[in-house]
DNA sequence: CCGCTCATGTAACTGGTTACATGATTTA
DNA sequence: TAAATCATGTAACCAGTTACATGAGCGG
């Protein structure tokens, strides 16, 4: 009985849960529009990630027709409920929640550029920090009923608000 | 002619400049001993990741041996210099640089969760968030004398205490 | 000499992306 | 009715992981 998801696996059962019975299109949509950019959300993922979890038994089908199209719908078994709870608890060990800023990464070689490169690099940092500030607010629009959604963005506004604050820091440290 | 370079390949190719001739060893130490969890750093990714590199003329190697043993150890050649500088200013679009954090995705579905659950996981999750700035402290002794890893790890250690901040809001807000 | 760690690799797998193919429905 | 876009899917590829194989050197 395996009930270890991937990240993609415990997102999309989460939000089918949510909005039962749920198309592999739909799910796709949902990704579009998030403002992140881990997933696409590619029809190349999703259509067989879905197989997958039905296999598994984790969700179930039925087949839909919207006019002549065919297609299928998923819902959450109980069964993939359970995986969806033992996601949610599980990978909390310190290691796996490191956070992953290609900022960061690349302020460690930041001495290869000359320092007008360096204020540029920092400058387009800024600008595309507060940028995202800016999505964030605009996603956030789209949700502002769920409360758990609210939270969610809540971390990423506080995020990038650390981030910017952290590029300031450098920007000064740098001159 | 093309520079453009994965994640891991920038960070191999700007650790290497610093630190050559490298061998693939020393580079997979490197990630072995960082708290990121982002790479393993493991054999079957290093090596071929390597070679790759220098067939791309990014990195040049001479044969090494300590006592029989045989090895390659790389250069990072000046074709390699330009394509780790193009990396190193390239993909900072907003969309490439928003952060993934495990916290805030299952954040997002903890109503499939108990009160008590919610709680015993808001409480793992700061203890874990705790831990880490403790793991960040560590790290950064080792690298004391590098100021460009202090900005690093002012980065990794702002970003953590934001979450520790909004972690508690997430306490706050549940009850 | 046994076992441990250092060091170099390879092979199979996996999860996700890109790019493509195709048919249905809506809109100009 | 032509073009756009909605919707469902497949195939080829790719970077990185896991697990394994192997041999050198070193400490007990």
């Amino acid at each position: 009985m395996r009930h270890e998801l991937t990240e993609l696996e415990g997102i999309t059962l989460g939000w089918i849960r949510g909005h039962e019975p749920a198309t592999p299109y739909a799910v796709r949509v949902q990704f579009e529009q998030s403002p992140s950019s881990r997933f696409t959300g590619s029809a190349g993922a999703i259509y067989p990630l879905m197989r997958r979890l039905e296999k598994r038994g984790l969700l179930a089908s039925e087949p839909t027709a919207t006019g002549r199209r065919t297609g299928r719908a998923y819902r959450v078994t109980p069964e993939g409920t359970r995986a969806l709870r033992a996601w949610l608890k599980s990978p909390l060990e310190p290691a796996d929640m490191f956070t992953i800023d290609p900022l960061r990464t690349r302020v460690l070689y930041l001495q290869h550029l000359g320092p007008a490169e360096r204020d540029a690099w920092v400058d387009k940092a800024e600008r595309c920090l507060r940028e995202q500030l800016a999505l964030i607010s605009d996603y956030e629009a789209l949700h502002a009923d769920d409360p758990f959604h609210r939270l969610a963005n809540d971390n990423a506004r506080r995020e990038t608000r650390a981030r910017l604050a952290w590029i300031r820091a450098v920007r000064a440290a740098l001159s």
